[in-house]
DNA sequence: TAGAATTGCGTTAACGATAACGCAAATGAG
DNA sequence: CTCATTTGCGTTATCGTTAACGCAATTCTA
């Protein structure tokens, strides 16, 4: 491979100012610029990073803003997982990456984490961008790059990346297969449950739509009930299950819940037993030490955007992208994982 | 971190002698050497990758042996495309990681390849031992040490790691994701068809174990018909299909190809058109430019193992256990990913 | 016991990128 | 026209590790 030695030479000038022109540090002409950029196309240049990170005065700093770990039945967790896998592999070549959370339901919270970070110093920015507006306001008059996650937002200045999942799309997939598991209990009715977790989030509006376009079109004589639940958590759901089996003749036809608030759901299910244990079941998002109801099939199908993978990914690419100078793809779509029973061993430690 | 010239610094010798005794090249006296050694635990000494990456003299050479790339219909392609990318990512480490093909129906060609590898120098090898036998007779004579793919063989002396999937388990996947669709269609019969492609391969076998075990204690009353195939070429499949259908009063309750032989099948089957398109047909493997065929559901499900990431996998750990001397997992099992129509696109170049 | 070999160290030149420094020549301001 | 600044470049020390080399002092061999 070409070094900066290389270049130099072929070019006919000094390593100094080669390395004065890719890192445009000015004291150079345009046309010995000119000419150098296209030697280090010819010769397929890229600088050695081992050279880099030895001489190293100055180490990256990267920071990522997710939501606390505890929200969203832990999925935060799973996220922060990856930052820090991430980490530890980059060790030698950035500082370690901070990480900061807010309160995923106070858009106030997330400002104060905002700001604070804006004190600081920081080469590039992971954060999902939950409050969309405010994350814009704050990120637009700052000057650094960032990677939104999960949530997306359309292009604005700094922008290098989006890196999350098609949410509609996989309403759709839970559309179809909870189409495939209906109707083979004599015992259920037509009637669809699906649940509303508290908080508008997008993702779940999405989910919950892509389902409804899923069944409208292809299962229309299901009628399909929205359970709303007032507060996020377990008994919560529990209580608002139990009127609302109460009020339906036999078996619902099956329930989604549109993101990891599904635990809570088959928590209460497996509690009553049969017949309702057995009702088609699918939720999202894998989450560690709730394995068990998906073993006993409590829940027939989990969806999951391996949130692990996504996050390390999503750090890797602002590496990529500002350390290395790599262009990276404007927007990664994760792919849609189906997890049930005879799959979920294979989606232990080794895969996120 | 402490460098080598603090360990010198604090035991009072030259980082000649420190840098001696780490690679016990001789030339120390035995109490120098404990002094350091117990210096370089209290200081917590860790060699700079980066500069050690940037000295050597001597870059590392890894080898992949696997078939040929068209070979099961275009699945070894896709798992070259995972050790090529390996291959850049480590081009500042290792010289580029050589890939050699074998007939993976033909244990001589097999045979062929490896003993042309063991003239030249290699540090490490990642190997598809589709003839476990050779492969087994020819490694341990040689004194290489090697990372196994696809296909597992039991303990041997300088194995490093097995990275695969869980064959028969995919199998029970197939199974339980087959029996969801059968059954809807008023004129199906009871007649499961399961494709079997001509070779003894291992996870074929383990694949229709798996499928028929599921099947027949879930949905006894199925009538399981093996289609054996006499040569791996599309004509034949779709005569044998021909003949099978023909034989059967109506419908058969759903089709199973335990590998990317089900692209075969899903071609006869969309050209003979309705009703046979609407069959339930499950398969292995995504095969680049043939998504059409799942896209239009002739395919309902394929199961595959992300070969191309499995592949950079494996070609990683060879990395980390050879030159970081990291210890590695002697066993990654590979997620079982389940794709249908509407997760399809997820599945992209992002993440093989 | 002379000479050869071995032991136990220190010194130093790479590896490639970086950035401070220095120094002419060109350009500017007064 | 003079002195100051800017432009355009070359030189060099540095990061931590490696391995070749050199050089005494000691031990071995004939």
């Amino acid at each position: 491979m070409a070094t900066i030695k290389d270049i130099a030479k072929a070019a006919g000038v000094s390593i100094g100012t080669v390395d004065r022109i890719i890192h445009n540090r000015g004291r150079f002409s345009e046309e010995t610029a000119r000419r150098v950029r296209e030697l280090m196309n010819e010769m397929e240049y890229s600088p050695n990073i081992h050279a880099r990170g030895l001489k190293k005065t100055r180490k990256y700093s990267f920071t990522a803003v997710i939501p606390e770990v505890w929200q969203d039945a832990g999925y935060w967790s799973i996220v922060a997982e990856g930052i820090k896998r991430a980490s530890s592999e980059l060790s030698t070549i950035c500082d370690d990456i901070q990480l900061f959370h807010f309160d995923r339901y106070s858009a106030e919270s997330c400002i104060d984490v905002l700001s604070k970070i804006f004190l600081l110093k920081t080469d590039g920015l992971l954060i999902a961008p939950v409050f969309p507006e405010n994350v814009v306001k704050i990120l637009s008059e700052a000057d650094v790059p960032y990677i939104f996650i999960d949530t997306d937002v359309p292009d604005i200045s700094r922008k290098i990346s989006f890196i999350g999942q098609d949410s509609f799309q996989s309403g759709v997939l839970s559309g179809k297969l909870m189409s495939l598991m209906i109707g083979r209990n004599k015992n259920s009715g037509n009637r669809m449950i699906i649940v509303e977790p508290p908080g508008s989030d997008f993702h779940l509006k999405s989910r919950i739509d892509g389902f409804t376009v899923y069944l409208n079109e292809n299962v229309p004589e299901l009628d399909i009930y929205h359970l709303k639940i007032s507060s996020d958590k377990e008994p919560e759901y529990h209580n608002a299950l139990k009127t609302c089996l109460s009020g339906i003749n036999g078996l619902p036809a099956g329930i989604f819940a549109a993101n990891s608030s599904v635990y809570h759901v088959a928590s209460y299910l497996k509690q009553t037993g049969e017949p309702y244990r057995s009702v088609p079941v699918i939720g999202y998002d894998l989450i560690p030490g709730r394995e068990s109801l998906i073993e006993d099939e409590t829940i027939n199908f989990i969806l999951t955007q391996q949130p692990e993978q996504q996050a390390y990914r999503g750090i890797m690419m602002l590496y990529d992208s500002i350390v290395l100078n790599k262009t990276v793809n404007k927007n990664v779509i994760v792919p849609l994982n189906i997890i049930t029973r005879e799959n979920l061993h294979t989606f232990g430690e080794n895969f996120g």
